[in-house]
DNA sequence: GAAAGTCTTAACTTTCGCTTAACCTCGCAG
DNA sequence: CTGCGAGGTTAAGCGAAAGTTAAGACTTTC
């Protein structure tokens, strides 16, 4: 749950270092650019969940990468924090207007640098978990509204075949086996026949497309794309 | 747009004055509480976007209120942030784990507080965006003057039906267990029939439109257009 | 204290999601 | 080739859950 991509922009190699050990070492994972140009590049090719952009920079600075950030549609969405070296209060008003989520000041204390970043993530990844989440098989599932959107549209699932398609969807690519299936989807009292849950595999087939739930023989289901 | 509720919680009158004169100029609408429990009172109640809690204060102290605003249905979604006497960074850990979502420092200064308070309020509400909102549906409530206007036509409900009315909207789409209906609307040690929902439910329908109520067989209703 | 309004319940109906039974297909082992 | 095991397919029927309606118990209003 915890793998979220963080994009890590700052000149200097030893805050680099320092920031990405101690990212790595929550198993984050860490992306560095050493200024706001390649910052920008970096994030449209890896869409991290969070940003911690250095204000001062060579080449182009915090704020102008925040501010062409908040431009860029495929990064809607990405929080982003800037770090900088001095509490100066109300150099912060600039950056909140550019568009930051957050502002940690320099020296970065690791312990205080790591919760910050969980609390800025909690929030977007926290809803995911509950809300939505997607895959490159264009299927998002938004458990709050209990609906599902296949490539954007709409498209609202009974109880059990919503429950189904959560449980596979919760690790794509991992094989569930049909006991597991039936105790996590039908609890461990209730008694039903073989055919139930391919019936229930048949109607997501049909309705999400046969592609994505493989069948592996003698052992059970999963999600895939 | 920034209309957005705030709850603002501390025991010092000073503050509270200082800070709801900052934000009402802003044009938010700002709720107060001198302790934790009051707090948590005016919050179920008024649904507020943000609340900023103040760390010290007597009969329930913000890190406890903190927790347990956590683990309220409606509430969820809604951000907190500590207000705190001094950056003591590593009193910060404790309040990120309990939930939190950002950290102020006092003494407070005006312009960095409310573009604080913005930058935290834009991440959520610009999400809401996606959501739609209750006005789509032509449907908007009143609390305070317990009154629903639909399509500009003023219309009062009785008691149990605006406060299943105000579950439902205060978060659209959203899909609302009965479990969580009951305990929020008739409370925990009320027993009422299996039908007591369904019939209120179709009150609104009758009332408000039926398309704006969907029934989620075997998991509850959600308000919707 | 009648009238109007509110809430809950009981009894009945309707809906539609779930399960099953019966049959089909595929692949593999003997 | 045959038989068997595992999963796929289909449609029908059951039954739980929600919809509906009216009536009864309380409350509030005037």
């Amino acid at each position: 749950m915890d793998n979220s991509k963080i994009l890590l922009v700052d000149d200097e190699q030893d805050i680099l270092d320092l920031i990405r050990y101690n990212l790595e070492k929550e198993d984050f994972t860490v992306f560095t650019a050493s200024n706001g140009r390649e910052g920008i590049e970096i994030a449209k090719k890896e869409l991290p969940d969070l940003i911690l952009l250095d204000v001062m920079m060579p080449e182009m600075d915090g704020m102008e990468a925040c501010t062409e950030i908040r431009t860029i549609p495929e990064l809607a969405g990405v929080i982003i924090a800037f770090l900088t070296a001095r509490s100066e209060d109300y150099s912060q008003i600039a950056g909140f207007d550019a568009g930051a989520d957050d502002y940690i000041t320099k020296p970065i204390k690791p312990r205080v640098l790591v919760s910050r970043v969980k609390a800025l993530l909690r929030r977007t990844s926290g809803k995911e978990e509950t809300n939505s989440s997607a895959n490159s098989s264009g299927i998002v599932i938004d458990k709050d509204r209990y609906i599902v959107f296949k490539e954007g549209v709409e498209l609202s699932l009974p109880k059990k075949e919503f429950e189904l398609l959560s449980l596979l969807m919760s690790q794509p690519g991992r094989v569930f086996t049909r006991e597991l299936i039936l105790s996590s989807v039908w609890g461990n009292d209730v008694i039903v026949g073989d055919r139930t849950i391919d019936v229930h595999i048949r109607k997501l087939r049909e309705k999400l497309g046969d592609s994505n739930f493989k069948t592996v023989k003698g052992v059970g289901y999963k999600f895939d794309d």
